[in-house]
DNA sequence: TATGAATGAGACTTCATTCAT
DNA sequence: TATGAATGAAGTCTCATTCAT
């Protein structure tokens, strides 16, 4: 769990309002894993907290900053978890090695996370501010594709893959791996790794280089 | 649910009410698409027909019969678009070559549809019955994902096809095409069918036979 | 069932239009039984007819008078069962024999009439004009409590009967009888022949004159 | 029916909490009485407490609450007034005797919650729950007679009662005084006490052992 | 900081009623 | 006569929000 820095009226972030704040996220991350984003209410995230409904209130002007807080405490988590696992994949040097360390990352962090990814998914699936767009702290996901886009083409550039278009493979991989957790979400018990290296098998093959039939 | 004595049982009958039916399905959609399921109330159906909110209990005994017609519709929709383009693929002779024109027919399907489907995805995320769990209106996307896997099974038996995991070539190019709806809907000007090609490009190298034949 | 006079606008009541309201009056009395006053609605009666709602609304200005008529219907019904039967008792000439042939007559009326009475006693608890008093249809009670009064004093007058007061005596058999349909109507079992021996026992005694103890 | 969550559970805590309970209570008593059980609403309820509807959503989770609420608070009402008095009489000891007292403490009770106890009628004749049987908070009636029949029977065998049935002495007993409150509440100038008088007499001519001994 | 209390908007539903055909 | 269609009021409930203490 990651903490936010908006703070209540006054900015003055003492200890005891991080850690409320942080315990009302991950009980609105319970509440909506449990009972679902529509009935998230605040009512139901205070109860789980032990604590009045006002409370909620206090720390957050409104729910909408509580559902962000959630956002920017999960997309935290999950920069944790992963940034250190692809850069230590060398996607500069290695680019043409990245597929396999990138989905492995990935479903590292959804048996970390899955629970955190979880009311991520519910949230994306419900909250609209007024536009009826989603909030723009999804940004995320587009601007991680953008970077697997990119060491992809850095990968072409070196000869280590083949031809394809990367935006469309970044993409496709991205929403395999958004599918996987939503399967996983359904039944915990699947093998994770093995669908893991299923993907990875074929991605690699979409990205190889063209069969070079050596005569 | 109760079902309402004088209103229109399932099936509508009189010329009338199929068009309000069909009026208010279409608002319902409307409503989804543009406002979000959350907020797609009973009263905001009715406001986009037109009519009264009473008219929405009239033709439809309680919101979920509602939520469920447009499912219906929508399903209907798809099938009556997609079926004889599958078909006319020919599966059953050449499931070798049937990624191309199952990845194109979804494509005409979205360019045909894309509003409906929308709206389709909106109900999948959010509409749930009491269980929790999604309507069983949409295990139509397991059993499509689980045909395509049979036909993939065949290419591999035929020899046609390389060697993979049938399961996740399907799960994935389904995921791929999910994805690909919901781009669409954010970007209506972009590309479809070149898209289309680079998927059709992606799952054909990740399913082709292995080719390295060395000397 | 009796057929009430009161014609929709015209007053020209066919036979069509009296079979028709007591046929709606019936399927009011079956609602009514069955689902309770609370959800006898106009919607229900007329499915029960297997007509639309339209139709009792022709026949009857408002659903008021639809009650008004069941009422009306069934004490008909009643009058009808109990006044010969009363009237072969001989009131005027044996006051002091007339509790038991009183008794024995409602409770025959409740075996012949149950169904109709529970509408009845479902309307009573529930059915009220804007003042918040029961119907005066009512009244009905208050007069035969009124009439067994007046047997009960020429009784008395007559010396076959002993010293009370005749009007509480009326009361309290009537709310025994009252008591009873209800009792029946929980368990249709119960032997009311025997219920009511026991009845005619205990108000024949309280009514007896002093015991002349002959000496 | 759903339990709030920050709402007060069963149990009321603070003092404030209490008071507005018992208010609403009170209210939804006398929305009962003076309008019936059918438009005794929520909403009508908060008019006389000159509070808002969600004022009794949030002291009541639904409701059934509520009315159950009013339920309990009149049954202990009724306990509170009855109890001393009936042991008071003794029934152990002098079963023979229990007539009068029975139905004097009865009549008292009536004096004084006159009121609460219309509105527990109003709710008896017309709250179900789904099953459609009365609440099984009513039992207490059932038990009422039940008691009473033991008492005349212990009467019997003492040998100062005579021969009867002693459950239909008991069950018309208790009617009679169901039918006494209504007629109390119709006409709140009628003399209670003379009419409890005729009925102890009724009640006891129809109890006393047989005195006919010829000699 | 936290709580209890209250508010009011809005959701879904039921239903009596109206009306053109 | 009868029907289908529509209306709108009223009811119950949920919930985010406000506010005094």
């Amino acid at each position: 769990m990651r903490t936010n820095s908006t703070a209540p009226a006054g900015a003055a972030s003492t200890f005891t309002q991080i850690k409320r704040r942080d315990q009302l996220v991950a009980c609105a991350i319970d509440a909506i894993v449990e009972v679902g984003f529509a009935r998230a209410s605040v009512a139901e995230v205070a109860r789980r907290a032990g604590v009045s409904k006002g409370v909620v209130t206090y720390h957050f002007a409104a729910k909408d900053e509580l559902i962000r807080a959630v956002i920017a405490d999960v997309l935290a988590s999950m920069s944790e978890y992963l940034e250190p696992r692809l850069l230590a994949a060398d996607p500069v040097q290695h680019p043409e090695r990245f597929i396999a360390p990138y989905i492995t990352g990935w479903i590292g962090c959804y048996r970390a996370l899955s629970h955190q990814l979880l009311a991520l998914v519910g949230i994306y699936n419900n909250f609209r501010d007024e536009s009826g767009l989603p909030s723009p702290e999804f940004d995320a996901r587009a601007r991680d594709i953008e970077i697997v886009t990119h060491v992809l083409e850095h990968g072409q550039a070196d000869g280590g893959l083949g031809s394809f278009d990367p935006r469309v493979i970044a993409t496709v991989m991205k929403a395999a791996l958004d599918d996987l957790l939503t399967q996983y979400a359904a039944n915990p018990d699947m093998d994770l790794e093995a669908y893991g290296a299923h993907l990875v098998a074929l991605f690699e093959r979409a990205t190889q280089p063209a069969t070079d039939i050596k005569e």
